[in-house]
DNA sequence: GTTAGCACTCACATATCACGAGTGCTAATC
DNA sequence: GATTAGCACTCGTGATATGTGAGTGCTAAC
């Protein structure tokens, strides 16, 4: 087991490497922090922790860094509580619960919001849209050629479809969307399928031939709709991180972040229950060896949905991105269930 | 004045540069291209373009590197006419054709595709959307207490923006927007003022205290339209030229391009009239002495409006890059002026 | 159990050196 | 007179040696 000093000695060794990001030694400890015992005693406690397998040191002569495994522990019992101030709540609300409408939008702002206040690089991912029950639904003419399909679920998000429907009138449009919208209220987006629509024909009896060419185009539409998006923002903040200015490392995170496979892989991993954290090796992903992932999800109505990533070097600030990733979720889980709309 | 063989050995010379970021030496010259001359030739006539101000030398036992003026006397008339593949413009095609129905989308995407093409950084400017002149408009009910206001121009451009407005009904929305749309369609959007707007109340007697309350929201959300946004890609293509893994110097470029402002400053210098090449000094920005910017615009309805541009460093490909963007920007001119709609 | 003291280690910075790519100049050649 | 071969010279680069110091482990004293 480990001892009650030990604790302390391994916490402050890593809020120290946090710090400087450079090895930490017996006496550095010893004078920055006031824990009372000499710098031999110190450094007898650390060769007791790197036995154990927290500390591991990069070459004789140096001080220690955490491992993994002492990283591990100091996200399970020892971080700082953080709580972000209130001017920082103040400009995310602002931020996402005003002039934001579509729901691309508001990941997008929260991704950037997220790496603004970390430095580091955050994935947001769009709750899947399908899953919302339909509340508004209205088709615009654009051009000869175009029609926008426009649709608004419960959770007060909009998507905008592109249809290629040639020779129509808004007249025309406008009574088919108002008949769609009818039946199809109150319906999940992915229940709305060939035999939902097929029915309404019937009430359309005047547009048959238009109908009938709508229904293939709607549903390949439709079907477009559970793709999953990402928003991946701050990858600049790499290039500050001292890990990763040798620009070969660098330009290996930049490619990973380039690839949407690679990305939507590691997005599977999201346990959509509760903030998890990854350090390193545990995150299984090579380029990812050096990095920590903290990782939450929002909820749509209750049910979880659009996930947070935030990515950065196993040395950074846990506490304080927790609280942002933390308070972001809760904050997109109000705006998409509607509760501040 | 300059020789035709100096001119050839110039040519070579800066070819050379490109390719392989080298200073480039006389041997090499003789041995890499067919001159029919001698290295000590070659070497007698470099200095002599040193001399003249087109080479220059980083110390006195290395090769030439082109100097500022050296490109200028490239770009005027040096480079090889490149054109783009037929594959590579159907891609373009595909991409910007279809399934993009919002001018943010349209430029994001020839942003990001100048980017993928040229390897370096781009960005293109949306158009003034205030001043096409409005096709279609409607509104729609997101929540209680939010208003989906969405425009369509004659050019198929759609904009969406969100009003507050609580306690409305979808059926008096409709009225309103049709009202709306009756009155103002085929007017610029820049000259949609209160005015305009004041006269169509006489029309919606009915909903008086609603078109009251409609008039300086509508207002406020006309207002914001006619700020330039910008569409940047690319930046990671940094990390891969030889002039910037310097990581301090990609950092500095992350930086410049992260100031909105900045990019903004930039953007104003823009010739609307020609494709044009900015080189180093040329250029006026510190930060981007040792870059290169080709320019160009395209145009909306007959008038200049949307901007394009390349930033990478002065040993770009310099063929390859005015040829993209000059498809990019006959495209997205076609696009917008709904030729192709 | 704690701490002072000391010999030891080793990365990193600095100085030194050899190499070679490239030059300018001179003299021979076409 | 233009071109080219030859050669001495320059100087950045990369390799090698050297010194310094932060940090360690261990021992002995407290």
């Amino acid at each position: 087991m480990i001892s009650d000093r030990q604790l302390r000695i391994l916490k402050a060794i890593i809020n120290d490497f946090i710090d400087t990001a450079q090895p930490v030694g017996s006496r550095t400890i010893s004078k920055k922090y006031p824990l009372g015992i000499s710098s031999a005693t110190i450094r007898n406690e650390m060769a007791d922790l790197e036995e154990l397998g927290y500390l591991q040191q990069p070459h004789t002569s140096a001080g220690r860094i955490p491992s993994d495994l002492g990283y591990r522990l100091y996200v399970d019992s020892l971080i700082n509580p953080h709580s972000i101030s209130v001017e920082e709540k103040e400009l995310i609300q602002s931020l996402l619960l005003h002039k934001i409408i579509e729901a691309t939008d508001v990941a997008n702002q929260a991704s950037e919001l997220i790496a603004n206040f970390t430095h580091l690089v955050s994935i947001v991912t769009i709750p899947q849209f399908n899953k919302c029950k339909l509340a508004n639904l209205k088709m615009m003419k654009i051009t000869d050629a175009k029609v926008l399909l426009i649709l608004v679920t419960n959770t007060g998000v909009v998507k905008s479809l592109q249809l290629a429907l040639t020779n129509t009138d808004q007249f025309i449009l406008d009574k088919i969307s108002d008949t769609l919208l009818n039946s199809l209220i109150g319906e999940t987006i992915e229940n709305i399928d060939v035999r939902s629509i097929l029915k309404m024909k019937e009430k359309l009896q005047g547009f048959g031939n238009i109908v009938d060419y709508l229904i293939p185009i709607l549903r390949d539409a439709l079907k477009g709709l559970n793709e999953t998006e990402l928003y991946l923002k701050g990858e600049e903040n790499l290039l500050t991180i001292s890990e990763f200015n040798d620009s070969d490392k660098a330009r290996q995170l930049f490619n990973f972040f380039k690839s949407e496979e690679s990305l939507l892989e590691l997005l599977k991993t999201v346990d959509p229950n509760r903030i998890s954290i990854k350090i390193g090796s545990e995150i299984g992903i090579d380029v990812l060896e050096a990095c920590s992932i903290i990782t939450s999800s929002y909820k749509v109505d209750g049910k979880s949905d659009g996930k947070i990533l935030v990515i950065g070097p196993k040395r950074m600030d846990y506490g304080n991105v927790i609280s942002i990733v933390n308070y972001i979720s809760n904050t997109l889980s109000e705006l998409f269930s509607g509760i501040n709309l």
